[in-house]
DNA sequence: TGCCTATATATAGCGTCCCTATATAGTGGT
DNA sequence: ACCACTATATAGGGACGCTATATATAGGCA
């Protein structure tokens, strides 16, 4: 598992990504970051929950209860078109920070 | 510039990476940073010299007032052999995540 | 001489994010 | 009846980087 300090503020790109293929509910957004990282990203549903309500709140995602008439009360989350947005400039900064850390490995064999 | 919560945890590692190459002082530090990503890791020093004293703290490196004579006061910081025991690992955990983020990214195309 | 910029270290206070711990409740298997 | 899994929710705390601020020396320029 990678460490809570290494992974701060990946997890907005990670739910953003497993929502871009469609609308999902919390438990499962969760599990199908576990399951597509295999396990490298994992955060408990506790971290999960304030995070999308933050990204809610600022109009990333749209939240629904789902009307299915499901037995189970479950929070269906969707992409916005402002989230959608979001994503290509937010890969952009992780390939920057990614690029300049390996910028800073090379420095000194060179 | 790198927004901040993307960057976060990502200091530690760009400070033991420019250590690796010889000890240098605080404002030294942020430069070579600076320099090295070519803009792209910049912190400002009021971030910076806690997380040296951090890092001092957890054995990571090693300070020492510059005995040279120097005109100006400087705390000169070294790698201390537990700090540079803790690089490889380190970068592995970001390589890990980058993947990670990679592979939630490539899933929705599949 | 006086002023400004760059160098150099240091602390206070704040916001954000992820964590652990805890609460609540429906569902399905044995 | 019990237990594991599914599902959402909140409280409280720790870690980290930020802005703002304070202090002080060195060098260049007018």
């Amino acid at each position: 598992m990678i460490g809570a300090n290494i992974k701060r503020g990946s997890s907005e790109l990670a739910v953003l990504s497993v929502l871009e293929a469609g609308p999902l509910h919390g438990y499962e957004i969760a599990r199908r970051i576990e399951r597509n990282t295999r396990g490298a990203l994992r955060f408990t549903l506790a971290s999960l929950y304030p995070l999308l309500y933050r990204m809610e709140s600022r109009g990333w995602l749209k939240a629904a209860w789902s009307e299915t008439g499901d037995a189970r009360a479950r929070r269906c989350y969707r992409l916005t078109a402002a989230g959608r947005k979001k994503l290509a400039p937010l890969r952009k900064e992780w390939n920057d920070l990614f690029r300049a850390l390996a910028r800073l490995a090379e420095a000194h064999h060179a």
